[in-house]
DNA sequence: AACGCTATGTTTAGCCA
DNA sequence: TTGGCTAAACATAGCGT
């Protein structure tokens, strides 16, 4: 007898009073979440419109993220000129957490390294298919204690990098490297 | 005979491609709309997560709008002492390969996956005090052929990743995540 | 901590007055 | 224009994984 209809996978968004969010970490996903659409919503409004949009925003953990068009500064300093009664900055005040190069130069870097770990991980992978499944320990794992669980992360971490040192010793054996 | 069912009163929102609009009229409705929406999410964003946000936008025909919260003074002024160089810009040295949003999106994402990675080595090594040497198999490394090196090394990647995942979940049962 | 999901709440395009 | 209206499109809260 067949099941028709299926379970509910969730349960669907609730409406939500707009007040200070209590819990931090709900806090945390929603500020991402929103901050994201509002970003998508400004987007699309210069688009559709052709307006020149500048969004400023510090996250409750003082992080600071920007949204412009055509740019941040141009539009702030636009508005800075339209806005006679605000008194521009001295620049000898300007501090510098974040620039555009600043951001940049971090972004680089961040790539990089990145790049660095998904080799490392990729150089690993590389071997995934001459091992099938169905290990000896595999139905044991969901048995184990946190702590054995902790020992066992560290044995495993420290034999793959014996593992990748024996590796290399053989190819340098065999004239590969 | 009876019509119970109403009828239509409206076709209901229709889709649009996001792109510029052409129809004159329609683009100015479209913008006080999309204008006063962006600014009802900032207001929650800033309600709901206690962030900081300002947004200026100059509308088409280059009138000025903005939102602050505390004030849009305070959040730009802000967003200036943070950001190093503001120098009243010449438009003709600026460059701008990637738009402010994307290349923070970019960033993010780049930053993400490197901690991710980082994390992720971390919470292995930050283990490595609770295991001694001496394990069992220490000498057999050195007497391994290459083909069985490589089996292994793929089953201790396997074996790490789902002893990670396992973690996880023991650490989210005891509320820990 | 990240995603992916989906049921539901929210926004808005096209119309009308 | 400005302001409603409605139904479809869209955003997202709470959950699983």
């Amino acid at each position: 007898m067949e099941m028709l209809k299926q379970k509910k996978k969730t349960t669907g968004r609730k409406r939500i009073e707009i007040k200070k969010l209590e819990k931090e970490a709900n806090k945390q996903v929603t500020f991402s979440k929103r901050r994201a659409g509002m970003f998508k919503k400004a987007s699309e409004l210069c688009i559709l419109c052709n307006a020149h949009v500048a969004i400023i925003v510090f996250s409750p953990a003082d992080k600071l993220f920007c949204f412009g068009e055509p740019s941040t500064e141009a539009v702030v300093e636009r508005y800075l000129k339209g806005s006679p009664d605000f008194e521009p900055i001295k620049s000898s005040e300007r501090k510098k957490p974040v620039s555009c190069e600043e951001h940049n130069r971090k972004y680089e870097e961040a790539m990089k390294a990145l790049e660095l770990e998904k080799k490392n991980k990729a150089d690993v992978e590389g071997f995934a298919k001459v091992w099938g499944r169905g290990e000896w320990w595999n139905e044991e794992i969901h048995e184990m204690s946190v702590e054995q669980l902790e020992q066992f992360l560290v044995a495993i971490y420290e034999l793959r990098s014996r593992l990748l040192q024996r590796a290399a010793e053989i190819m340098m054996m065999h004239g590969m490297l």
